[in-house]
DNA sequence: CTGACCCTCAAGCTGAGCTTGACCCTATGA
DNA sequence: TCATAGGGTCAAGCTCAGCTTGAGGGTCAG
């Protein structure tokens, strides 16, 4: 509701009505400037120009208003964040920040001071965690709603209605999050049948190596059963991610 | 008894006397082509004229001949070999290697040995990369020779034969690791298949999507083209993993 | 309707990280 | 002993990432 269509224009204007709705802190979209000023303590040598060229560099994609302005929702400015902290902690080129953040690595695995581990939120085979209703997720990706209808109905995601609404779980946000990434590159619709069959395959097969284990009466068992999909599910995305690269490079010569 | 005092004249000039004297592998020191030939496997890109930059940035100090030429101990070719690491892997600027060499940051710890770094190497389209015999492999990986050979004799690496000996490169040793892992779980032989043939068919999509802009007379455009590839992969990676994880969720239960 | 703010686009700047070339010296073995 | 392959220095130059600047012009809230 609080973002009227796909010409990203929001129905309130400038910093969105705090409204005065669901628990989670609305997001209030922030002008390029206000940004900036906003980030300045912790990133001294921030400039207008800086946030401008790492859009030109595809890291970043704010909504716009209809004249052209750039909106930056808490996400944007957070992802933001997470770009900058790469670059003065990490050393990282902004070619290789734009494919980790590609790649799921999000914004809260960066900041929180730690050293290595980079723990993936929704990565986990376990637990429900947080639910999103469709504006939430529509907002955070960016994504049309057509896109996310359409996933709904191919039986990609099916979101989990409650009270006659439906609510989305960070994995779903997530892929929803891909699939409009995937889109502006032109792939889409029955193309993601691929994806979807191999994922499935896979999932039989790595259920089929499991299955004893998992059906196991024993408590104990099957706990190990869950981290050993964990495991797998990790090592095999990791395989098929570098069979693929294999493959492109044949391709790009 | 080899190097006799700190004026850094040797006893014996050149590369030096292959003593037969205490245990240890005795210092042989190199020449800086001799060093470049010995890491050119690795390092690829490396050249005479970049040791010598590194030297005049502080980074390496050989020792030299009374002539003048660098005489390079195995310690400062070990020493050069992190300098690259750090460079290639962590994307380290010289500035912050040679302090965190100044800071006791040592050869060993950076290598191939420990978990994570390793972030570019396997990751990228592009370039040669630097090529492991089938000794290093073995060693680096743990993987059993008979392993290896199934994966050549399935296609599904194929190494690159020079003067009669097979060499593999950083995406392919990863590969093996990651089957090797996967065995450990029983997952192998036929099994893989469903990952070759996933990651061909995707990259035949990406290829049909970005085959224009590939075959395009215009460098430029290729290089944008190649850099797509390279994000294409990363997010249908992430999509695919989330895809699994979606399936393992309903299998866990 | 004005003043602060924002937009694009092309050109330019800066520093890191090498490479090149001119010119000369060193080590080694035939 | 001297040919020749390999090294050495130094200054200049090149390339690329990562911004900045400036010209010219539109947008938005009060």
């Amino acid at each position: 509701m609080a973002i009227s269509s796909e010409t990203g224009r929001p129905e309130v204007a400038f910093p969105e009505t705090p409204d005065a709705d669901a628990g989670p802190p609305r997001q209030k979209s922030l002008t390029i400037g206000a940004v900036c000023k906003s980030l300045i303590q912790e990133f001294p040598e921030i400039s207008i120009s800086k946030i401008r060229y790492l859009e030109d560099q595809k890291l970043l994609a704010p909504r716009r208003t209809q004249g052209g302005y750039r909106l930056y929702t808490q996400d944007d400015v957070q992802r933001l964040r997470t770009i900058l902290r790469l670059q003065r902690d990490e050393f990282l080129p902004l070619r290789v920040i734009r494919q980790e953040l590609a790649g799921g690595r999000s914004e809260s695995e960066v900041g929180t001071a730690d050293g290595r581990p980079v723990r993936r939120a929704m990565m986990t085979v376990q637990g429900p965690g947080s639910l999103y209703s469709l504006g939430d997720v529509l907002e955070d990706t960016g994504a049309d709603p057509k896109l996310v209808h359409e996933l709904v109905e191919f039986g990609v995601i099916k979101g989990e209605t409650r009270s006659g609404v439906r609510y989305f779980d960070e994995t779903e946000r997530e892929i929803i999050r891909s699939v409009n990434e995937l889109a502006k590159y032109g792939v889409g619709g029955r193309n993601l049948r691929v994806f979807r069959t191999s994922a499935d395959r896979e999932a039989a097969l790595l259920q089929s190596i499991l299955a004893p284990a998992l059906r196991s009466r024993n408590p104990e068992r099957r706990k190990e059963a869950v981290e050993a999909l964990e495991n797998l599910a990790s090592v095999t995305t990791h395989l098929k991610h570098l069979l693929l690269i294999r493959d492109l490079r044949k391709i790009a010569k």
